[in-house]
This record gives structure tokens, C-alpha cells and sequence, in this order.
DNA sequence: TTGTATGCGTTATCAA
DNA sequence: TTGATAACGCATACAA
């Protein structure tokens, strides 16, 4: 079947040892005793076995990557950003979703499939505060998201109470002052929804319009369909907003898609903002007004972040927090758009 | 550090052959032996090492994803599926991005990383007719998608001309004649590309509607970004379609969007039809009328294929192409929705 | 029903 | 600069 070392070895006349430290690199090599075995290695087509070199190293070059869902589209740009970094760091990628069930996230910090990879980016929704301890892994672990926020381990973050707060003021800018938020976790004090719902309120706070909660729309998973059910029953309970600050994009969408099909215009009677920076945004009737988080950026990191922590790098849980943007579209302000042009 | 099989059996007081009995489910062990282990493996905290395991058996339990790039949301959405279907039957997924760029395509067949999966789906965009002999691996290979036909390999297909013509003869159906193509490949014999079209002048022809290359929009990749253009080459060229058959979901949007953008009503003016059923279609404004291709069977069938084949099925390599239906949105019929209801 | 011994293909130790 | 040889942790003949 596949040639082994063993073979390239004898057809070059060497010791598996070298044929080894050519594969690998090794600087202390005689060009000539180099040549034969890449003579050797072509002929025999041979291709190095990566479990057992795994075996041996007790290291798979294989990092996990956990999300919710890859049909949510953030999600879904996110897994293409941290392929590429990993592939550029030579390292494979293999994804789990967990589709936001508790039982499915512990699994996946615990589970043999662990053994598998050298380390995992962590994208949780269901465990949140006390559960810090199960961070606690024998392997390198970043954390994606707002989740748990003291856990003992790298951890990759949005700036969403800032930013959601300049995207409600910006809301407030255009004179808007009646502005829903969709995708409200009831009860939750750490979250996304949580920081997003506080940048919202202290936003609303310091420009002295009272918080009505007829105008928070619940969402627990922040799809489309949950955005246009939270947007329904915002409406359906007589709340009249001006305004909407969803908190993704696809909730954004969702909720826009309700307002259209009742007749609201958007932005006119109802303007309308999301977070994420989709590329669907883009192109949604009319353009989507969001923020960026930094998607990239946010995947290059925890990709450097994890690699550094593989090879050894040993020093306190790093947090970062890329610098977040606002990008108008038509969602907003009428006639405006964002297609080709911008980021 | 972590428990091994060794470590387990002397606790248990047993040999490690028990031990990898009691894990791998071998029926003839006595209860109490049984128990023994398990409380020690309990104890220990113990979890089999899936390298050393891959080594000794020489499979991995992994399967290999190979997609143009998951920020195409069709892909996305198949990847989902393709990990889920993995999921029930015990396997595990890498996904790898080629991007289209044939060069990423012959290396994902061929390269070292084939060693750390059992079996491969593939999904190449710029392999084609001439590249049979590339498909003939050592390895369990399903093939997805219209690129290569006769290769020697179990293969997942579209209903491309069928529901293309489907598509085209709906369209004419509502009484529109010219009708714009977007996503055309020129000179491409094989592919999704060439099958659409076919089936689109087939239904033409069938109507007797004479086929203008003006109509025909050209778009490699098939992103929103690209079918903006292409609609915009053909609304330039002086070309006034009263429908569009896209490609894709994404072309579909974008044109859609192009169209919009120019101030032409979708449906009234442009009728617009795509192809992937996407979850966004059902919440563009207006909705998206498309072609539903069975994806999730697509994905389910192609696991299912895979993974018997990794188990040394035998046979002749399969061809399946699941059925396909039509859902009418808002995009060709002026108030029809589709959001909730439908699959 | 359970134990012993061997090898999967690689890397690492040490010596030459 | 290179070679001989011992692990890595598990599964499996074969034996008991």
C-alpha cells in the first residue's frame, strides 16, 4: 500500500532517523544524503503518516472550533475566517456545533473528540456564570463571545456594550426615540444579549428617554425566523417603534422582514440597525445599518492566540477586544447604501 | 498525565485486553469484570486515545468536507447538514476551502491531511471534464455537485436541467418572455453552470421564445457580489428583462438588489427566481421564489454513501440525485410569502 | 472468558 | 552527520 519510511529509507540507502529529520527539516543534513531521499520520496510517491507522527508527539495539528450553528450566517463567515488563519498557521480545523443546548457545549469540552485536536476556540451560549470551573481543561482553550468573563483562559471578545450603545445613539442622532431592541434575554446578566441590552439602555439613559419594556423583543436564538417573531410580538403588543436595534444581524433581517410585511416602511417609519457586519446586509432590501465587530480580526487572534498556546506559550489569560465600527446603509437612512464599496 | 489503558487495567486488576474489551462494547465479558473496569475507568477519569486507536485500526472516524468556502451560504447550510448527518453515524468532519482555485482542489485530493480522514465529499468547482483520473484515490471519495460525471465514484447530483427548465417554464408560465440568466459560465461544457443554462433554454425553445445572449449574465463565483454584477452587465448592455433565472440563491439576492437599486419593481417589473432554498430567500423583501434541491438529503445521502464505503462496501459507484420543488416567494408573485410555513 | 505479545509509523534518545 | 532502537497507546492473533 502507502510507502512508509521504512521504505523511502531503504530505497535510499539511509536510516528511517534521516529520512525523518529530512521530512521534518532538520538543518544538519549532507545535501547529497538530502537529495537521495527526496529522490527516494518522489519515487515511492510516499506521504507522511500524520496519526502516527500524532502517536508519537502526543500533537495533531488539529484545532477544534465550537459554534452554535453554522447556518447562522455570522457563524458561518466566522468558521471560513478561522479555517484560513489556521490554514495559514499550517494548522486543519474541525467544527462541532452545539446548537446552544448546555448538554452539547459541556460535551464538547469533555468529550474523547478532545483528543483529537490541541486545542479548541469556544463559542458557548447556554453556560454562563459558575460555570468557570468547567474552562478548567488539560488543553489550550480560547473563549469566543461574552459568556463566561473570568474564566482561566484566553479569551477573544466584542466591545458590545460600546458598541451597542453608539449604535442606539446613533439611532437617537437621527431622532428617533421610540427604539426596540430584538433579542433580549430575559433574566440573563452576562451574554451578549446582556452587554448589548445595557449599551442600549445607557444609551437611552443619558439622552433622558425612559426604557419602555414593550419595546424589548425576546429572542433566544438570534435566527432570522426568532428576529421576525420578536418583531411580531413587539408590534402585536401596540409598542409603535420608530426604531430597532437588533442584536445580529440575522435578527436584524428577521425583524425588517416582519415590518415590511406589515406595512411599516424602513427606515421611514421604522429604522432599523443590526450587529455583525454580515455580507447578506449588503445586499438585503434596503442595506442593513450594522456594526462591525472586527470578524477577522477576532478569528486571526484566537487562531494566534491557540497556536502560541500549543507550542508552550505559557503567561496570564490574554483578553481581547478588536475596535468595533459603525456601517451605515439604507436601513438608516433613506437612499444610502453599502454594497461594493466599504469593508 | 492522562489515564491509559495500562493504567486502567492494573487498577482494575485486570489485563489491558479486557480493558479495550469493556470500551469497544465486546459482548463475552463477565458482568462482574465488566464492572470492575468501569469503576476504575470512573475513577481515573479515563478516555481512550483516539491517535493511538486511528494507528493500530488505521481509521480515523474522520470524514473530510471539501467546499468552495462556507461564507457561500448554501455551503454553509450543506455543511451543517453534512456535520449533523456525521454526527448520527459516530464521524467526525474537517472542512477544507478551495475557493474555486483548482490548484487548493488537486491538493485536497492528494494531500498529506487525507491521512488524518477515512473518506472525502467533495464538492470542486474548477475540476472538470479530463480531471476523471484525479478522482481515482486511494480512499473513499463521494463526489458532490455536476463537475465530472463518469469519474469512478459514488455521486451526489442535482436535478439541475430538470428544475432549471422547471424553473424557466414557471417563469414563462406567468407570462414573461424575456428572461435574463445569471450565473452563465461561458464555454463550460459540464457543471451547475452549463446544466442551468441548458435547462433554461430548453424551456425557452419549448415556448418557442428565442434566446437572447444579451439576457445571459456571466459570474464565476456565485456570490451576491457577483450577481449584482452580472445583473448590472445586462441592464447596461441595454438588455430589458422582464425576469431573471439565477443561478443560485445568492446571485438571485444580489441581481435582486442590483435591480432595486435601479429603481425596477421586484416582481412587476423583474421576476426574480434562484436556485438552493436558502434560509435568507425566505426573508429578503420581497421573498425569493427558488428551487428547493433537496439539500438536506443531498447531505444526509452523501454521508450515508461515504461511510458504508469506509466500511468496505462494495459495488458499482452510485449516482443519486434527490428531488427537487419549486417554493414560490414574493419575487415572482406580487404578496406571496413564504417565510414560517414551508419547508 | 481473559492474558501475552506484537506491531501500527513515527519521533526521540543516545551513541557512533 | 547519521544509525540503532525504544517508546507513543491501542487493538488483535493467539494462547490459555
Amino acid at each position: 500500500m502507502a510507502a512508509t519510511m521504512q521504505d523511502v529509507a531503504r530505497r535510499a540507502g539511509v536510516s528511517v532517523k534521516t529520512v525523518s529529520n529530512v521530512v521534518n527539516g532538520y538543518p544538519h543534513i549532507r545535501p547529497a544524503t538530502r537529495d537521495r531521499v527526496l529522490t527516494a520520496i518522489a519515487e515511492l510517491d510516499y506521504q507522511i503518516n500524520l496519526t502516527a507522527r500524532n502517536l508519537r508527539t502526543g500533537r495533531t495539528g488539529i484545532i477544534g472550533l465550537a459554534v452554535p450553528e453554522l447556518s447562522l450566517p455570522y457563524f458561518a463567515e466566522l468558521a471560513d475566517s478561522v479555517i484560513e488563519a489556521a490554514e495559514s498557521e499550517g494548522l486543519t480545523v474541525i467544527i462541532e456545533q452545539h446548537g446552544g443546548r448546555r448538554e452539547r457545549e459541556v460535551e464538547i469540552l469533555t468529550g474523547s473528540r478532545r483528543h483529537l485536536t490541541d486545542g479548541l476556540i469556544y463559542s458557548p451560549l447556554a453556560l454562563g456564570p459558575g460555570d468557570e470551573r468547567l474552562l478548567d481543561v488539560p488543553y489550550p482553550l480560547v473563549l469566543l463571545g461574552e459568556r463566561i468573563f473570568h474564566g482561566p483562559v484566553d479569551h477573544v471578545t466584542m466591545r458590545n456594550t460600546d458598541a451597542a450603545r453608539a449604535a442606539t445613539e446613533y439611532l437617537l442622532g437621527l431622532g428617533r426615540r421610540r427604539i426596540a431592541a430584538v433579542g433580549v434575554h430575559p433574566g440573563e446578566e452576562v451574554g451578549s444579549a446582556a452587554l448589548r441590552l445595557d449599551g442600549y439602555r445607557a444609551a437611552l439613559d443619558a439622552a433622558g428617554v425612559r426604557p419602555d419594556p414593550a419595546l424589548e423583543g425576546e429572542a433566544g436564538l438570534w435566527h432570522r425566523r426568532t428576529g421576525a417573531e420578536a418583531m411580531a410580538e413587539v408590534l402585536d403588543r401596540g409598542a409603535r417603534p420608530d426604531a430597532v436595534f437588533a442584536f445580529n444581524d440575522a435578527l436584524a433581517l428577521g425583524a425588517m422582514h416582519e415590518l415590511q410585511v406589515r406595512g411599516l416602511r424602513v427606515p421611514e417609519d421604522v429604522a432599523v440597525v443590526g450587529f455583525d457586519a454580515i455580507d447578506e446586509g449588503r445586499y438585503s432590501n434596503p442595506t442593513l445599518t450594522t456594526v462591525d465587530p472586527g470578524r477577522e480580526e477576532i478569528a486571526r487572534t484566537a487562531v494566534r492566540l491557540l497556536h502560541g498556546r500549543t507550542r508552550g506559550a505559557a503567561g496570564e489569560p490574554q483578553r481581547v477586544a478588536p475596535p468595533f465600527g459603525i456601517l451605515v446603509g439604507g436601513s438608516t437612512e433613506p437612499g444610502r447604501e453599502r454594497s461594493a464599496s466599504e469593508p
